[in-house]
DNA sequence: TAGTGGTCTAGACCACGAA
DNA sequence: TCGTGGTCTAGACCACTAA
């Protein structure tokens, strides 16, 4: 189906394209720029817009004078997923189980990180994450009250970021810290496993358009847990 | 000093703006389109491409009905960096000592990631490196002896990465899995740690234009060394 | 030779922000 | 009101690839 987006032409041949290629095996080719004009009956540069971000997203792959196409998939370079995506795209079953959400006072760290004042509300929400029925990874998520009035209003919601996006506030950017350590006693007997052994620590901050929403802790079991990570290099431009 | 390129204009502007803007400070205005139309004699598509592809590198925002800025430095997103460049950047002083660099046949892993056949020759290159005289990190490097014959002669290199790139073929796209563990007795006595101390294990596969040029695997001391990642989101497009 | 993407022109109208 | 970026037009010539 054609997306119809009133009145932004590349919008519309974008997702267009998007679409038809969805399903499309890498390799194959996508329409042509000056076919794309006569179907839309509009303007190149508009055509080449929608393509530029598709090119960009990393959907679509220019070559000159052959044509364009369907690139190879190839994991998304730097986007921001949550778990619950990040499970999905494994194919596992992601849970949610809330050991505590409530308001707190931020205190200095939470607040500086947050852009808050010290002892501004703060939503703390710990949860103990599972995929499959085992548990991964135990999670510590501080979020703006000040952006997010009444975000536990009727209970905590199913998934973080769906919640931020509803509200407009997914995340644009983040940066994630990562490190190896031992498990504390605490953590080895919500995630099952020995006293001692290796835990992976992501310390996530992440921002919509330059305002903290999130920061969280995540310790995850190093035997269930492997993270991936794509990068692309500063392509010369 | 204005880069010359000869017949690409989007090129002259982009390169004009980079340097103009190379030492200002976030937030400050960058030239508007029409200004830059007006200083170059061409056409505002052809501004727009310069600055574009400066957006896209995140030097440059754009805000609508205001203007072009200089954008807050963040960490680059999603950047292909080696250690050496990492380490110089947290201003520590990278050393390496190669413990093993000879030409081996590919086992059935490493062939089928270096995208070889099995029993091919490839490059192992097995290092300490040290930041600041401290042990952080062992890595074993698999290179393909096919892309790079002759790449041991005359000694190892110093950086990698530099290496790579003097032979045009720095990796463009990179893929890491980062997992935590407890360190074997070999790398506790590598790395001057207690066996039984956790590490963080990243293994890497480096591609150079779909060629698959780099398999490494590092195994960090936990208590020294944190990565950190940069991400981006999908930004609505 | 025909088709492709890469570059470029010289305009246009719009919505938005600041004064 | 004026300047900004966002979108769009209807062409053009080029270098390259494939038949």
């Amino acid at each position: 189906m054609l997306a119809r987006v009133a009145g932004l032409k590349h919008v519309a041949v974008r997702e267009y394209v998007r679409e038809l290629i969805a399903d499309a095996q890498p390799g194959s080719p996508a329409p042509s720029e000056r076919e794309l004009v006569q179907r839309f009956g509009v303007a190149r540069m508009t055509v080449r817009q929608a393509i530029d971000a598709l090119v960009a997203e990393g959907l679509l792959q220019r070559i000159p004078g052959k044509g364009t196409y369907v690139a190879k998939p190839r994991g998304r370079v730097g986007a921001v997923v949550s778990f619950t995506e990040e499970m999905k795209a494994r194919g596992l079953l992601p849970e949610s189980q809330t050991l505590l959400a409530r308001i707190e006072r931020a205190g200095p760290g939470i607040a500086r990180v947050l852009n808050l004042t010290e002892g501004d509300p703060v939503i703390h929400w710990r949860r103990l994450r599972r995929a499959d029925a085992s548990p991964i990874c135990v999670e510590d998520a501080y979020l703006s009250e000040v952006l997010l009035p009444g975000f536990l209003q009727g209970g905590t919601p199913t998934s973080l970021y769906d919640a931020l996006t509803a509200r407009g506030l997914r995340p644009t950017w983040a940066e994630d810290s990562i490190r190896a350590d031992i498990a504390t006693a605490d953590e080895a007997e919500l995630l099952e496993i020995d006293p001692g052994a290796a835990v992976l620590r992501v310390a996530r901050r992440a921002l919509c358009n330059d305002k903290a929403v999130e920061v969280s802790r995540s310790t995850y079991r190093a035997d269930r847990f492997t993270l991936w990570v794509q990068f692309a290099s500063d392509n010369g431009h």
